[in-house]
DNA sequence: CTGTTAGCGCTTTCAC
DNA sequence: GTGAAAGCGCTAACAG
């Protein structure tokens, strides 16, 4: 790599006046900034970005650190980080906590010596079920803001991004009723993670919304178990069921193959409707109905708030509620 | 974030002094160091790593750019990447071309300006079909070495790691084979890549040292038909079919979901195995058989050849063939 | 208009 | 044992 102290060498003038010419000073006459932009196309110059970032002592990089990257829903979350912090002039460190404590806090410590200016995370199963916030404290106290999303800390004070899952979860048990099913259960294979509660309560409401009189009827699968017996179990103890909410981003699609192999018509007999990442949809026939995420609009309001707080520390916290949609179905009632 | 210089003044010492101490260097005196370590805990110090990489001139961060982060083949590539830098102490920036050479291109330019040291990356689809190398040796001539996976150029003189396809293929048509399937059918749903081709040849092969006399039977569909309706056709055209070889990532699973919407018995009277990542099974009903392509391993493989590669830029280019598996399948005769 | 100088935070000779 | 000073590549205040 070139740097400015060569351009100035090879033109006999003083580092500062090529510093200024390539940045478009005024201070400088024409024809220099003409010589000197020709030669640093000329050699492919480019500002050496760790010499810049030191100077401004800021690192114009975000680190991200997700839960799980094969999941399509982090996946698409961090597309939508991505495309994002670029269009902002950022770069993003990207990090896997695996769903681990200790993962998450090592990956915040190491980031958090000046590689980046400020987290993007969603927050480990580990650490939610540990209930534990120490290191996210200590991190935000060091100077980095941090915005989580989906998968928030009630007791940390940051910016956070959050779908409306109460009103998602409203809406899809709505839809199942609206169809005309009765016996609608709610399967919930994430029984640890705080967005589970939210999406319980939607559906509870909208039971109870219905102008029929409708039973919960909660299945909650311990992550011990066996997903696939455990729904298997659920067919056979109650045959008259003819809907599923299903709340977590895999027991829908596992409902729904089981379904198929039990010979139960989906969707004339059963219609199953599921929280996932819409990129899941191809792989099941007939199509699941699903909930998206919108999960590249949660990545880009996540870049949008850490950039604000990056230019604006004193700003108050905010919390935003991503809208999402019900995408079509391949139903008939 | 505290610097050295501080450290210096609360203490009295001078800067030097200071970071020798933390270093370790045996000039200093016992108890000095100890005084300076001790101060450095409490108000948790830590060296500015940009500081650093501008003085070491490296900044122990990989540039990664993958076609496709929904792909879980990629993901998981990814997942291995990020794991092995990590043991290296070495970041990993990541970007994603969304298949498209602009992006790509302009991923590659906007972090060789010293963001990153080196570069892992697949070939976006565009640039396979175009054949276009040029922003590759640019970067290349530049200073920054890069590894190739999965999707590699030919042209370009650089390290690669790839699965062997040709094996894998022959490896797959084999078991059909030896099932007893006598009309395989190829599936090719991504004839413009590279690897499109050396798979196509296993399977050739495959057929050629059958005992029996076995016709091949390729089936090529474009990318601008739909997956779903070639498939339907090639069923009702050739309703011989007993096996499937697909040597994409979704043509094997559309296959298995139109064949069971056709009431083909899957696997007994036809069979089917695809490449793919295997992320991707739990989502079919029965199981897909499926050629792993070790993906983690792929990554993994990809820093430990650039981190070779940064210690040691003379080193011989060198191209590595990851193995492969035949993950286990639920298939009777 | 152009050049000299200081400084971002750190490491590392070289003096004392 | 400790400190002063130079330098990584860049920007910007200040002189000329």
């Amino acid at each position: 790599m070139i740097t400015i102290k060569e351009l100035a060498k090879e033109l006999s003038v003083s580092i500062s006046t090529v510093s200024k010419a390539l940045n478009d000073n005024p201070e400088i006459s024409e024809d220099t900034v003409k010589r000197v932009k020709e030669l640093a196309r000329l050699r492919n110059y480019k500002p050496n970005k760790t010499a810049v970032n030191l100077k401004n002592s800021s690192t114009k990089t975000i680190g991200v650190i997700i839960p799980d990257i094969l999941n399509p829903f982090f996946a698409k979350v961090l597309l939508g980080i991505e495309s994002q912090a670029n269009s902002k002039g950022y770069n993003i460190i990207t990090c896997v906590s695996q769903e681990t404590e200790a993962k998450e806090k090592e990956n915040l410590q190491l980031l958090a010596d000046g590689t980046v200016d400020g987290f993007i995370l969603a927050v480990a199963e580990e650490t939610q079920i540990n209930k534990t916030t120490q290191h996210f404290t200590d991190i935000i106290n060091d100077g980095f803001p941090i915005v989580m999303f989906d998968r928030v800390s009630d007791a940390i004070d940051c910016d956070k991004v959050i779908i409306d899952d109460f009103d998602a979860s409203y809406q899809a048990t709505k839809l199942l009723i609206d169809e005309g099913r009765t016996h609608i259960v709610l399967l919930n294979y994430i029984n640890e993670l705080s967005v589970g509660q939210l999406r319980i309560q939607g559906y509870l409401k909208a039971l109870e919304d219905s102008a029929k009189v409708l039973e919960p009827h909660l299945i909650t699968i311990d992550k011990s178990e066996s997903l696939d017996d455990s729904i298997k179990a659920m067919f056979s103890n109650d045959p008259k069921i003819d809907g599923i909410v299903a709340i977590d981003n895999t027991s829908g699609i596992a409902s729904l193959n089981i379904a198929k192999s039990l010979d139960i018509k989906v969707p004339v007999k059963l219609s199953i409707i599921g929280f996932s990442s819409d990129e899941l949809l191809p792989f099941s026939y007939p199509k699941l109905s699903t909930v998206s995420q919108n999960a590249t609009e949660i990545g880009k309001v996540s870049v949008d708030l850490l950039v604000a707080r990056l230019r604006d520390t004193s700003l108050e916290k905010r919390i935003e509620t991503v809208a999402f949609d019900i995408s079509e179905r391949d139903t008939t009632k």
